[in-house]
DNA sequence: TATGAATGAGCCTTCATTCAT
DNA sequence: AATGAATGAAGGCTCATTCAT
């Protein structure tokens, strides 16, 4: 049993360690950041640091995990507004990519840690949780307007989020590195929105 | 006069240094691949190593754009095919998915290289070349069939390729962390090519 | 609050690296000693040399700074001394040759860095100051006395330093390469006095 | 038994290398310098030079000796001129100094490897026998115009090269770190003519 | 709870040297 | 006589980690 006041300093420092992870591993990427790094950032000592996190290996994947439930949760707000059905899906597609274009250093450590997670399996199973959640939304989503009006996908329900997300993510990723012009941003995500409808069989 | 060959020796070293090196990050990524792994998996020393590629960075660099080029080489054999238009429109995503399914290390570096240009930007411009190319088969592909057709495209005919590759990219991103089914990805790729068709106005 | 003297076993450490260094470099030269040959001489290991110096350059300039220090007070202690002018004079000049005959370990260390130095600017600066303040006592002393006796140099008095000084050098240099027998090199310095007294008119 | 023509070639090559190495370890130093460097510098391969000598430690004794032959030869050249006593004197101190102050690669490489001689055995026999060379001029000199002269000096003979080579080393090597205007040089050699002449008794 | 000091393994790189050709 | 290829031992440096305080 540890006193609570102790506890709840030592709790503020841990956030404090997280954020400045998240700072440094968003600016110089996971190869390039050292415990030094964070450390400094976090105004504090790498001995502090390994007080608080067993070793980096641990940080890294709190770290993943906070940044995973920073995007599934504004993910979830994204959907999780009131309107009618058609505005909503448009409403929900666009905050998604913007979380994706404009998303701070959180969507950049993601990508980082998903490089990782290719080889470091402690690393995947949170990512691949993240995804499930991300698309799940979705899902919840659909279904319940399937319901509501009657309709039927061209395509297995279950399978519609994929779609969706994964486009929304393949779209990032290139934006990425050969950035669209804002005209034609803006006319590739109509267009999604456009495909959205038609899979989804709701007249225009 | 140098014998004919006298640096064939060299070469084919060198090559054995690349793909030793393809292997090697493939396996345990940019992050945990050291030049000395890589010597190893060439059956060499460190040493030679640093003989034929000035640096690790011009090493990887090299790794980069040969991954690159069998990449788009194989998305050039994809569309570069005989046939039917639709027919070979379908073939073409089939195939531009099993690249991406089945992939062979080459992928795995590519996406894990892919993490250190975020930060890198000498690895950022070969990467971003690549999407380029890759797309730019998918454009002269379909200018060339909407001509043939006199079809026009819901979707500016230039972005149509983004929307398609990615998509593709984001899907197989998807699948990497939480593979479907057999089943499931059958008819996420059929539904893929519906949605291509219907941006296509091509009746099926 | 940190309690008193929490840094001193760093201060300790740290002078510790710089002694092991002198010690090392003094015996091996700078060509021949590496940072871990100066860690074990100091009892460390490497890493903890690097903890206390950024760099071997950084390490090796502060032992400079260190050896040049020792060299000047020595030689400002050989003239702040009381008596008569004659006496002084020639106290002074037996105390620079012995520093350079019988000089320890920093002797040495100068030695091997003024080869360095030949080449890397960064230690040139340094030594090009010891060397000034060297000769910066002399001139002090001689403008004195030439103001107390009103005598006059034959030579302008702020070259005569330089005159002696050199001397000193130079045969400092050549004694180590081929020692004179000790009869001999007493004749020389004497010799030496000799001269600087009539550079300076004073009578014997 | 080797063929002549064989032979002739090689030995072309290897005062190519020779000539490299005094070049590139002037402008760098010993410390910087690799077989490689020279090799570069005398446009050949690193087996070439290691052709020709057994080892990089074997090449720099035989740069020493070469530096050394050609200092000692100029140093000859100085007193072997013909002329009037007091004017031969000056002539050759003059000789002296402008060996040291405008000397090429060949005294900077000796400075260097003085340095070096003072750690490395094998090189401090050249070394010494230099400056016994450069001082056994003089003496000759000395005793030949002495028994000339009837002349006495106030010094034993035999120290007289001592004090007025070493003072010119010294004088350089002060030089070096810390110029002297024009004038001012201009003035300490003439005093170290003065002084010369008056150790020398000769009436000026 | 946090720090400064220290460690030791490992990293990238350089280099003298060897050797088949 | 000379080269290109390769080696292996160091070298300087970084870094996650430990620990006394």
């Amino acid at each position: 049993m540890r006193p609570r006041g102790a506890y709840k300093k030592s709790e503020a420092s841990r956030r404090q360690v997280l954020e400045a992870a998240v700072t440094a591993l968003a600016e110089h990427g996971f190869a390039q950041t050292s415990v030094n790094d964070i450390a400094v950032a976090a105004g504090m000592s790498k001995g502090a640091v390994h007080y608080h996190f067993e070793s980096k290996e641990d940080l890294i994947a709190q770290v993943l995990e906070q940044c995973a439930a920073m995007m599934t949760e504004r993910a979830r707000a994204a959907w999780n507004t009131e309107g009618e059905p058609r505005e909503k899906l448009r409403a929900a597609i666009r905050e998604m990519w913007t979380m994706r274009r404009q998303g701070g250093p959180e969507l950049r450590v993601l990508a980082d840690l998903m490089a990782q997670a290719l080889h470091d399996p402690k690393l995947k199973k949170p990512m691949a949780n993240m995804f499930r959640v991300l698309r799940g939304e979705v899902v919840e989503y659909f279904s319940q307007v399937l319901d509501e009006l009657g309709l039927q996908s061209k395509v297995p329900p279950h399978l519609l989020p994929r779609l969706i997300v994964a486009a929304l993510d393949g779209l990032a990723l290139h934006e990425f590195f050969d950035p669209l012009t804002d005209a034609d941003e803006e006319q590739v995500i109509a267009a999604l929105e456009t495909i959205t409808f038609s899979l989804f069989d709701i007249e225009e």
